[in-house]
DNA sequence: TATCGTGGAGGTTTTACGTCA
DNA sequence: CATGACGTAAAACCTCCACGA
């Protein structure tokens, strides 16, 4: 597993806005094998064009419009008709292979520099199965998904890219136009729709969508690209995965929620590995301490030496005891051997230890330097 | 400067789903 | 095998705040 983080990187902006729908290109930048999770915290650039506050406003517009109710206009409107156009019993078309490749799916905003396409991995003019399943497969209407995929070859006729339209009825429900978004500007409003919906004829909740894997990862590879959406973006998606706008926002904000609780157990796994560190660090100096201590009592003629110090070497960066004008002895101790006393802490960079380097090293820093000709430059 | 619209962050609630006894 | 309790992940929601017009 391997856990790339980012931090400040300003990211590559959308480029599927500019690209037509159909290219499905291939995203050979992206292979690999294995989990790699690409953390991205920073200032976005986000791209957005002149339109955006029209289309934003058209959106918020419609959202607005959706939360009283009214769905006759707007693009959310659009989808929300759609799916709700579904009240035939739910029929599962499934083009895509029976194992989940997300991956590999060529997504239309990532371009190639030809344009080609070919999906990575997954040339989707080859995905052969078809799957129907019968309503009965939904045995208690609970999960009647009805998911539409369109076929590869359908793009012949300017057809665009489509990923998977998983249309999800609810329980009860009789059809996919009862999830309604009880979420409104006030609180009458909210409690109002709420009512609405328990006080359903059908005796319907609002039930949660579950976004099929393949939305999931068309979603999770928009989230590489751009972990931010602006209004166009979020409305190009949506209607790509035929998910209202708000759904996609949704998406992104518990998206970015989990990069970043993710990000917060990373770093506490840091501090927490640097604790334990210092800690042993501590200990060791602790016994140290003690048993010059003990060597100087033991030995009148011992001479006092300075305070052991830290010091590490400027050109590897790695960190040594240093113990000037040293004095030889016989007793055990984890002393490492005396260096030069041409160390000078002000020339160090002495604090700050990498967690992952290792923080002291028992060599002569001039006979056993391993930059030793870099180091004496 | 005040106001308003917008979007993100943080937190919470709700729902679906897997596991296990 | 069926069932309910339980935990977890995720979708949806709410509130607050910053920022720009």
């Amino acid at each position: 597993m391997e856990l790339g983080l980012s931090l400040g990187e300003a990211p590559k902006p959308f480029g599927f806005l500019e690209k037509p729908r159909d290219q499905v290109v291939n995203h050979s930048n992206k292979k690999g094998a294995g989990f790699c999770m690409a953390l991205s915290i920073g200032p976005s650039s986000i791209s957005g064009g002149e339109n955006d506050q029209n289309q934003a406003d058209h959106e918020r517009q419609a959202q607005k419009q959706q939360q009283r109710g009214d769905d006759d206009d707007g693009d959310d409107a659009d989808v929300e008709n759609d799916q709700s156009a579904s009240t035939a019993p739910p029929v599962q078309l499934d083009l895509l292979p029976r194992t989940p490749v997300p991956r590999t799916h060529g997504f239309p905003w990532i371009s190639s520099e030809n344009g080609s396409l070919e999906a990575g991995g997954l040339d989707v003019s080859r995905v052969p199965t078809v799957v129907v399943v019968p309503p009965t497969a939904t045995e208690d209407g609970d999960e009647g998904a009805t998911v539409l995929s369109s076929s590869p070859n359908s793009n012949s006729g300017g057809s665009s890219f489509q990923m998977d339209i998983c249309l999800y009825n609810y329980k009860n429900s009789g059809g996919g136009n009862s999830y309604k978004r009880d979420h409104s500007e006030g609180e009458a409003e909210r409690a109002s729709s709420r009512a609405s919906d328990d006080d359903d004829a059908n005796g319907s909740t609002r039930k949660k969508l579950r976004l099929s894997k393949e939305q999931s990862a068309f979603l999770e590879e928009s989230f590489k690209e751009h972990n931010t959406l602006n209004p166009k973006q979020k409305l190009a998606l949506a209607k790509q995965l035929n998910l209202r706008p708000r759904q996609v926002e949704v998406w992104f904000q518990n998206r970015r929620a989990r990069t970043k609780l993710k990000q917060t157990e990373v770093d506490c796994e840091y501090l927490k590995r640097c604790c334990e560190t210092l800690t042993e660090e501590n200990r060791r100096l602790h016994k140290e301490l003690q048993e010059l201590r003990a060597l100087k009592t033991s030995n009148p003629f011992y001479m006092q030496l300075p305070a052991t110090t830290l010091t590490m070497c400027p050109s590897c960066e790695r960190v040594a005891t240093t113990t000037p004008n040293p004095v030889p002895t016989t007793t055990t101790t984890t002393t490492p051997t005396p260096t030069t006393s041409n160390s000078n802490i002000n020339d160090s960079k002495v604090v700050g230890f990498p967690i992952n380097k290792p923080r002291f090293y028992p060599f002569s820093h001039t006979q056993n330097h391993p930059h030793k000709s870099s180091a004496a430059s």
